[in-house]
DNA sequence: TTAAAACCTACTAAATAAGTATGTTATTTA
DNA sequence: TAAATAACATACTTATTTAGTAGGTTTTAA
């Protein structure tokens, strides 16, 4: 199983979308200053966000990216799916084939364990992160950083 | 965050030992055969579960390993941070200085999904594990290919 | 026409995981 | 007492993945 930077840099990303993107696109520029993400990378990662219709563009002069649907209805566990595969912690993908064609002995398990993330991770949406105490002080932090430089 | 290869076969290996150490420890060979595991591999991770007093050792003939508490007792978060440093989501292990000395956007988030893998993982012992239907029914064809073989 | 931005592809470096190899040491048993 | 067994220890190799870099092209607004 991967949770790791690539995942979180992406929920990271679409997280600024929503909290930014009101009026009018987003520059991958502008996320990866105030997110501390190098551009390059963030690129790559919305390649694969606008391949899974979570994000449109806007090219040219004053384009950037914009949510593809209301921050509402995305969830983080769609996301991470978008650029990172999956999240599964079994060992054979889910299919049951783990040891000798059946299933290995802690199988059930790994199974279950990804389902509670699952469960977890698609029960939060980008809006309900945008409404939280703990990211709206961030926001307030990140706002003054970019007054300074 | 991880969860891999490594965290998966420890604990594999010491629901092997909740399986059959009733009478006696047992041997990291035995253990190697039934689960598939690499001998050498396996050596290193008991080396791990050691230092961390989930196992203890019987050194010489007959020797092996057995559980160094009741399985009972012994649940899977522990087992898989005795050998995988920890489970920890954030980017900051915690910390909370991922961007310019304070949280990250989405540390609140990793945060909350580190302590819901957590909950899940402690809250099932060995012992919850070897009565499970499933697991029950893989040891059994366990034993049946030890047979052939 | 210029500049800003998305878009695309290939490459590199670093970290980590997984596995291999080669021993030494302790202890039981014949 | 010798041989076999199994833990214990360490170093090395290989493969994979991640994270990041580099160097472009295309589109479009101003």
């Amino acid at each position: 199983m991967r949770l790791t930077t690539r995942g979180r840099y992406a929920v990271t990303a679409m997280l600024d979308l929503a909290l930014h993107g009101a009026d009018g696109p987003i520059s991958l520029a502008d996320i990866s200053q105030r997110q501390e993400i190098s551009l390059s990378y963030l690129e790559q990662l919305f390649a694969k966000l606008r391949q899974n219709e979570l994000v449109s563009s806007v090219r040219g002069p004053g384009g950037g990216y914009r949510l593809a649907r209301s921050g509402e209805s995305i969830n983080v566990a769609e996301i991470i799916d978008a650029v990172n595969e999956s999240i599964d912690a079994t060992s054979c993908s889910g299919k049951g084939n783990c040891q000798s064609g059946g299933v290995c002995l802690t199988h059930h398990l790994w199974d279950d364990l990804s389902q509670q993330i699952h469960r977890f991770l698609s029960g939060i949406s980008l809006d309900s992160l945008v409404h939280q105490q703990e990211v709206r002080l961030v926001v307030l932090r990140q706002a003054e950083e970019s007054e300074i430089s």
